[in-house]
DNA sequence: AGTGGACTGGTGGTCTAACCTTTAACAACC
DNA sequence: GGTTGTTAAAGGTTAGACCACCAGTCCACT
């Protein structure tokens, strides 16, 4: 009897991602989806000007507290940047990866993730690139890294080389695939990396010689658009950098 | 005579880092400071509960508004999570490479970036991932991929087949690399391309046939350990999204 | 004529003091 | 024993006020 009756069935559980979860009612919340997809939509483009937060509010119906949130959360994304004072007010970031890169380094930093993971995606990434940053390479890339590798080895004798010029040759790699994604992605991979490896740079000046060399040969295969070589080149460089990470871990553990 | 004396001088324009530009003046923002160096300092862990924001203000000068734009700020970061309700308030949240493969997704969507070039980025890191998947996974890994594509094959019987699934498996396979930041990478990857395949999967629905017999031939490939092969599949299998990826976007283009 | 300084209006930043909504826990009731 | 109401604690929201800041304007003094 009890049993057969309209069984008090367990809740739905298949399809979790059906019912578009959202709105968790916080008025903040809501307003801050219209805005970013009118970012997104383009109806709102970089440089614009928001409104400010009394008009918004009253514009939306909302306490200008609840359009300030709304506004906490815009600015934390990277997606407003905030100005006081006259002609002040909330205004459409253009997107860069710097603001990608930071915020990435932020979470990475406080996320799990240790420096040797971290260095081993990024050769991944930067070594599956090659096959294309030796097709699609112009003349124009070329020279730039040229050039580049001539001004780093300048710096390198008056002792001005650092991490951030071997993370931007790095980068002007990338963008040799010409493709956005992988140069934002292999420049924000240079951002909290040389936040960890500073250490390792002081233990290891010697990095600069052979880096620099490496660079030069790497870019002169390029241009000879050898895979092979490239490849072989590149390897062997970021090796040295993820011994260099290692070292630097347990250089600190033992400390 | 007007020209000689004293030149006016440009300001100084060299060393433009050193006045550290005076941060924000904001008080929500040195709260969010100081609560995020705690959580980085372990000196608040993931599970941990703030005080509640009446509390926090009082024990910090503030009123209540201004932590909760802290709060705002800590919570888009993914640092903490808020519950409403007795028992409630803040609670440092465990990182998790969802957190910031959400975030990491809405800036990815802001941004300027083609699901082609994202989809070409995705195709060189979860093809260069492979050695190492082959490298690490162990008979664990192994055994629940055969049973995660047994399982789709069952889904893809009912229709309930869909790109989520999909994206789980290649998620799953980049775990074998043991690598939490390839992980989450690859999880990332998945965010926004889904986005913006949704459409395409309409159009495609052949795709969980031959895919999912792929991702069959690609776990026994890494059975085997045998790289080329697995290389081979996981190519083709990531050429024929990439081409739809451009079908989709070509029909968009035509509309 | 040119410069410096005060004024003004609009903007974000913060505060106060209230009220509403949600939720867990507990007590009371059937 | 399970349901249901109550309560207290937490976040969510509102309204109104005041302050700090900043660009532009204008005026007085040099």
């Amino acid at each position: 009897m009890s049993e057969g009756v309209v069984a008090p069935r367990e809740p739905i559980k298949r399809d979790p991602g059906l019912f578009k979860t959202v709105s968790s009612n916080r008025m903040s919340e809501a307003i801050v989806e219209q805005i970013r997809s009118l970012i997104r939509s383009e109806q709102l483009r970089p440089g614009d000007r928001l409104p400010s937060e009394r008009d918004l509010g009253e514009q939306m119906g909302v306490s200008r507290v609840t359009v300030r949130e709304a506004m906490r959360v815009l600015e934390a994304g990277g997606l407003i940047e905030i100005r006081v004072g006259a002609r002040g007010g909330a205004i459409v970031t253009t997107p860069n990866s710097n603001k990608l890169g930071s915020g990435l380094a932020d979470l990475i930093s406080l996320s799990p993730l240790t420096a040797a993971e971290v260095t081993e995606a990024r050769q991944v990434f930067e070594l599956g690139i090659i096959p294309l940053v030796i097709a699609r390479a112009d003349e124009r890339d070329i020279s730039d890294l040229r050039e580049m590798v001539a001004q780093h080895q300048q710096a390198l004798k008056k002792g001005e080389y650092n991490m951030q010029l071997s993370a931007a040759f790095h980068v002007r790699v990338a963008a040799c695939t010409h493709n956005a994604a992988i140069e934002m992605l292999v420049h924000s991979f240079h951002g909290p990396l040389l936040m960890s490896l500073r250490e390792a740079q002081v233990a290891a000046p010697l990095m600069g010689v052979r880096g620099t060399n490496e660079h030069r040969d790497f870019v002169e295969a390029v241009a000879r658009r050898d895979v092979e070589e490239a490849e072989q080149i590149m390897r062997t460089h970021l090796d040295r950098t993820a011994r260099r990470v290692g070292r630097a871990k347990a250089a600190r553990d033992n400390a």
